[in-house]
DNA sequence: GCAAACAAGCTACACATC
DNA sequence: GATGTGTAGCTTGTTTGC
């Protein structure tokens, strides 16, 4: 707990202003996957801050929803587990002599037509599984001005005010 | 035959088979044996007259495998086997036919009447219900598909029959084998039928087949295998190639990393030139880095070594003069070749000598060599600034006044490649090393002569200026000097038309302008119904509200007299082009800037009065820039602004909309509410009425883009607004207009996890505009008649997933360990169980329920609202009848909460004294501080901050808290009534008129998703005066 | 010196289960 | 449809062969 602490100190001191650039780049490389949006959007780990910005992990190493202490405790079944599993699968063997009468009967049996075919919905598609036109919007796109693109507003420092008339001041 | 004999016969031959395939099941080891073996034991079969049993017997055993699974390696093997022997027999037959052996014993009939037996016997199970069975019997068909020699017609009916029912098969792994059977086919029918390559119906029907597949067919890897196997002619080629936007990253790999690949050097010959420009634009721009990287490595390594290594060839195959996105190829290929780039020399000798490939190559590499600081080639390649400057004159001299060049070059370079060369030497001039005074000065010659050349195209002028900025001394110089270019060109343009009026005699001829003009004033009225008022109204505005106008009367601007001496208006836009270019790059304020100042008298504020629409709009475009660099000229123009996008044509709507949000972005909110400012209602409204108008696709955008930023930048923080934000995102109508999409997609979450507050404002509005699209979405199943319009709207489910994980606390950056206790999810979740009995249908609250576990408990959480929702939780438990797996959800939640809550108690355990006597209402006032001291976000803060924005939606947000009805009359319950009661009377007086407020929230709201019913039912503020309110400012 | 071959590790997608 | 598990198809790094 101290340590989260004095962490936490050290990101306050350094965070702040400095590494509007590397929230930038978190949330480029964040959000880059769920850029349709909408029905393509998906649930996923916000977490690579530790790699984009040095040291200074921006986003707490997220706690795993809970039941993280149970995890490490009786694991020594798993690994086991899975190897008899396999070992299972291995262990099939088909024996060609015997010969079962009823067998084909089993395999070629009736014909049941209604669940073997694909609904009819699912064989057209108009968007051909095709991607629609990116537009890549990026954290450099919408901080440039519209029609001064050279120059850039800060978006990302933290302000303490939420009125923050005054706190967009923009950037060369 | 004796009976005793034939069976003994009989059974040997089973057993022999038998073994065969006993041993062949463990290793694909002997394989090569056992074909021999069963090859024998035909033979001897045939020999003794049983060919009928071993082909019976063989097809028996082979039905065993059939029920394997797809990755049960013993069904693989097999398969392997039985391929592996009719593949051996055919290339017999083959080998013996080409040596034209004679044939003793019939091998051709054995083999043809054992392979149709085969055929037939497995295709007995290609409908059955296992799905295995199918899959076996198509991958059998599949691997054998080759040599089957010649069928007869019946069989080859059956089997494309059979194929053609299975590639709509269930099951993805079936329909994979149908395509490589299909695929076999195509060659054949192609060569068979076909003597000239067309479309034809019949004859193509494999490959049209397989075409369809690639496109529609759900599964990846069904379009994978139909890609990686259609016949690659002219007529598949686009299909193919069309994969490269696959929804699937790998589909997309490959087409790089194997179609293109594999089609070597016929990629630049084989493939039409937009398609092959597209291709390299969508590799080199993919989200994905393994489709990027498989892209590079096409470009940089396989293309690049088809080509000998000749880069020069490579870039002419690029076209890099067409797409702009060969910039990024040739970055790509430096960094991963660096042997290329050491090879890259440009001696002097070559520098008249220009084509677009070098000269872009010029360019590249120096850009390249100055980014990655590699001083050595920069010395070895480039001259020094006055020789740069000579070369750049050549060209431009080549294309702007060739009569005026002594030595014609030996090559004719036509202008676009003339304006291409220029282009890349002043891309190069702008980071050139221009210490050297004389090559500066020689260099600032060059560009100032040619930015005063009025046949100068938009893309130089852009560069032009930029080099010029970065040769002044400073920004004063730099202003100066390109005012006095653009002056020049205008009194030119007076001067010549004074000489042709003084030539000609009078000014009978109005000309062209005037024609010009009144078309465009027509194409406005098109565009919108009240177009005059809107111009009478537009010009009045401008009239009382641009700076320096004082003189202009109204009617002058009416009868569009153009006043004496005025520039054409073709002079006017070179005027007004290269004014924004430089207005770009000029950051120094209006009021230490008096020259700006007098290019708003002379230019400016005329063009924004000009009628014709393309100086209207550059006019615009200059006086925001202006506004972004002088607070007052800002606030004084924020109203014809916004007049501008009220009532202007759609591109003077576009335009004008930027202006604004950039103005908001620079200047903040200093721009509006105040003494002779506009007021920001007013504004928002703007935002509302664009950001509904879906006519306006483009104008959408840039208003949801632009709002993003302000909020993002806390400039705009009105919970209403910010809601209609959230819902455009969501709403059906705006869901094909892609943009909008993607920028909401984008910017919605970058906007919620940037800070507390923000993610707050989510958390406050969240719950109503899931309420809102809940009952959209149920109205749409009802009503909306086709499956496609009804899927425009996205699911209850889907929203809510996506709320949840907007409002994480998780998810925010600069994360504190005050994170663990933010309850700002929470109060969503409670908003959300408040407003979940006013949910009918079964369908929408199962939706709710199986999600609701995506919520984010902790024990560091706030103990009081964890109660709450555990109550409410339980309320919904005990009240609702639900089916089985919304309780299974519910109750998880349950747990979950009491397993938090319980270990909350636990700690505090610790910490109260007499923790017996205390109930827990009590313990969460003790436990709500201790918990808290840290954290912003409390309840309190969030509820003080509801209060503060107390209008509009937010009104519609407390009604909705409001129980409704059903609530009312199963009233057993009173602690709920009672907290709800509480509640209540904090915000509104009488529970009966609020109930009525809140379902004409909701109706309102419906018709806000469908704004033909009601026009401004968008925007949530009850008061919306309509169209005029803006001119009652 | 380059390409083929191989194992180890990774991720998006597919599959299985309830 | 939510969930957890399995796997195809790489990518990376190392070794080996031509």
């Amino acid at each position: 707990q101290d340590e989260e602490g004095d962490q936490d100190d050290e990101k306050n001191n350094t965070v702040e202003g400095i590494f509007e650039k590397d929230l930038m780049t978190y949330f480029d490389e964040n959000l880059n996957r769920n850029w349709r949006g909408r029905e393509h959007w998906k649930v996923r780990n916000f977490k690579k801050m530790n790699q984009v910005s040095k040291g200074a992990d921006l986003l707490a190493k997220t706690p795993a929803p809970a039941g993280d202490a149970t995890n490490q405790n009786t694991e020594n079944d798993k690994p086991t587990d899975a190897k008899k599993k396999s070992k299972q699968k291995k262990a099939l063997e088909i024996d060609f002599f015997q010969k079962d009468d009823g067998f084909e009967d089993k395999i070629f049996g009736p014909k049941g037509r209604a669940k073997i075919d694909m609904p009819i919905k699912n064989r057209k598609n108009d968007s051909h599984y095709l991607l629609p036109d990116d537009f890549h919007f990026s954290t450099d796109k919408i901080t440039r001005l519209f029609i001064k693109p050279g120059q850039k507003m800060s978006l990302f420092q933290h302000k303490r005010h939420p009125s923050g008339d005054t706190s967009s001041r923009a950037l060369d | 035959m004796q009976n005793s004999d034939g069976n003994d016969i009989n059974t040997r031959i089973f057993n022999s088979v038998a073994e065969v395939f006993q041993k062949a099941q463990s290793s694909y080891a002997g394989h090569r044996k056992h074909i021999a073996v069963l090859k024998k034991i035909q033979s001897k079969a045939v020999e003794q007259g049983y060919e009928d049993a071993f082909n019976f017997w063989f097809d028996k055993l082979v039905t065993k495998i059939l029920p394997l699974k797809k990755n049960e390696i013993i069904g693989d093997r097999i398969v392997k086997l039985v391929a592996a022997f009719i593949a051996s027999l055919d290339r017999e037959l083959i080998l013996a036919k080409k040596q034209d052996y004679q044939l003793t014993n019939d091998e051709e009939g054995i083999f043809s009447r054992f392979v149709d037996q085969f055929i037939r016997h497995i295709l007995r199970g290609v409908e059955s219900l296992d799905k295995n069975v199918r899959f076996r019997v198509l991958q059998l068909l599949a691997v054998i598909m080759d040599n089957i020699g010649e069928i007869d017609e019946s069989l080859f009916n059956l089997l494309i029959l059979s194929l053609n029912k299975r590639i709509h098969d269930r099951e993805p792994t079936v329909r994979i084998q149908a395509v490589f059977c299909l695929t076999k086919f195509q060659d054949e029918e192609q060569t068979e039928h076909l003597t000239e390559l067309s479309d034809d119906e019949d004859n193509y029907e494999a490959t049209r087949t397989l075409v369809a597949t690639i496109q529609n067919d759900p599964s990846a890897e069904v379009r994978r295998a139909a890609m990686l196997n259609l016949i690659n002619d002219n007529n598949t080629r686009p299909y193919i190639l069309e994969r490269a936007r696959d929804v699937n990253i790998i589909n997309r790999r490959l087409v790089y990393s194997r179609i293109l690949k594999s089609m070597g050097k016929s990629c630049f010959d084989d493939i039409e030139p937009h398609i092959f420009d597209q291709l390299i634009e969508w590799g080199l721009e993919d989200r994905e880095s393994s489709v990027k990287n498989a892209c590079k490595r096409l470009i940089s390594h396989d293309w690049l070594n088809i080509l000998d290594g000749d880069l020069i060839e490579l870039l002419e195959k690029l076209e890099v003069s067409r797409s702009p996105v060969c910039v990024k190829a040739i970055e790509a290929l430096f960094q991963s070749r660096p042997d290329v780039l050491s090879k890259i020399k440009f001696p002097e000798s070559i520098w008249k000598d220009f084509t677009v490939e070098i000269s872009f190559l010029f360019r590249a590499f120096y850009s390249y060599c100055l980014d990655n600081d590699i001083t050595e080639m920069l010395e070895e390649n480039f001259p020094e600034a006055s020789k740069l400057s000579e070369h750049l004159n050549h060209y431009i001299l080549l294309r702007f006044h060739r009569e005026d060049v002594p030595n014609d070059p030996p090559v004719d370079l036509d202008d676009r490649t003339l304006e291409f060369i220029i282009e890349q030497l002043l891309i190069t001039a702008e980071k050139y090393d221009f210490s050297d005074e004389v090559g500066r000065r020689s260099m600032l010659t060059v560009v100032r002569n040619m930015l005063a050349l009025t046949a100068l195209s938009e893309s130089l002028i852009e560069i032009g200026i930029r080099v010029m900025k970065s040769l002044s001394i400073n920004e004063r110089d730099f202003v100066t000097m390109a005012i006095e270019i653009i002056n020049d060109i205008r009194d030119d343009d007076i001067e010549k038309q004074e000489q042709e009026e003084r030539n000609k005699g009078k000014k009978n001829d109005v000309s062209d302008d005037g024609d010009d003009n009144d078309n465009s004033i027509n194409d406005d009225a098109a565009n919108d119904d009240d177009e005059d008022d809107n111009i009478a109204s537009f010009h009045s505005a401008v009239e009382n509200l641009v700076q320096g106008n004082g003189n202009v009367s109204e009617s002058d601007i009416m009868n569009n007299l153009p006043p004496e001496k005025e520039a054409s208006s073709e002079t006017i836009v070179l005027c007004l082009t290269r004014s924004s270019c430089m207005l770009e790059l000029v950051n120094t304020p209006l009021t230490e800037n008096i020259l700006i100042a007098s290019l708003m008298d002379t230019l400016i504020t005329p063009a924004v009065r000009n009628t014709a629409p393309n100086i209207r709009e550059l006019g615009v475009k200059n006086l925001g820039l202006c506004c972004l660099l002088d607070v007052k000229l800002a606030i004084d123009n924020m109203y014809i602004l916004g007049m501008c996008v009220s009532k202007g044509n759609s591109s003077l709507k576009y335009v004008a909309l930027q202006v604004i949000v950039d103005i908001f972005s620079v200047h903040g909110n200093t721009v509006v509410d105040g003494e002779g400012k506009v007021d920001s209602i007013s504004l928002h409204k703007i935002f509302y009425k664009v950001l509904k108008n879906n006519g306006l696709p483009e104008c959408q955008v840039i208003a949801a883009e632009g709002l993003c930023k302000l909020f993002l930048a806390d400039v705009f923080t009105d919970d209403d607004l910010f809601e209609t934000l959230v819902l455009s995102y969501f709403s059906p109508i705006n869901s094909s207009n892609e943009a909008l999409v993607q920028a909401f997609a984008f910017c919605i979450p970058v906007y919620c996890f940037s800070h507390p507050n923000h993610q707050q404002r989510m958390s406050r509005t969240a719950a109503d505009i899931l309420l809102r699209l809940c009952v959209l979405w149920d109205d749409m199943q009802s009503t909306v008649e086709t499956r496609v319009n009804r899927e425009a709207m996205l699911k209850p489910n889907i929203i809510f997933q996506q709320l949840i994980f907007w409002t994480d606390p998780r998810n925010l950056v600069n994360q504190t360990d005050s994170t663990k206790k933010d309850i700002v999810q929470l109060t969503f979740l409670i908003d959300v169980l408040k407003i979940f009995t006013q949910i009918e249908k079964k369908e929408i609250k199962k939706m709710i329920l199986t999600n609701i576990n995506a919520i984010f408990f902790s024990p560091d959480q706030d103990y009081s609202t964890l109660k709450k929702i555990l109550e409410y939780s339980d309320d919904i438990a005990e009240n609702d009848t639900l089916d089985s797996v919304s309780k299974n959800a519910l109750d998880k939640l349950r747990n979950n909460l009491n397993a938090v809550i319980e270990e909350i108690n636990e700690r505090s355990g610790v910490q109260a004294k007499d923790e017996n006597n205390t109930t827990n209402d009590q313990y969460s006032s003790i436990l709500g501080d201790s918990f808290n001291k840290f954290a912003n976000g409390t309840p309190d803060h969030s509820i003080d901050m509801t209060a503060e924005h107390g209008t509009g939606t937010t009104k519609a947000l407390e009604d909705i808290l409001v129980p409704d009805n059903a609530e009312e009359k199963n009233s057993n319950n009173s602690r709920k009534r009672t907290r709800s009661e509480t509640e209540h009377d904090t915000t509104s007086a009488n529970t009966e008129t609020s109930f009525i407020q809140n379902t004409s929230a909701v109706t309102k709201n419906v018709s806000f998703i469908l704004p033909e019913e009601e026009e401004d039912a968008m925007s949530i503020d009850e008061e919306d005066n309509g169209p005029d309110s803006f001119t009652d400012v």
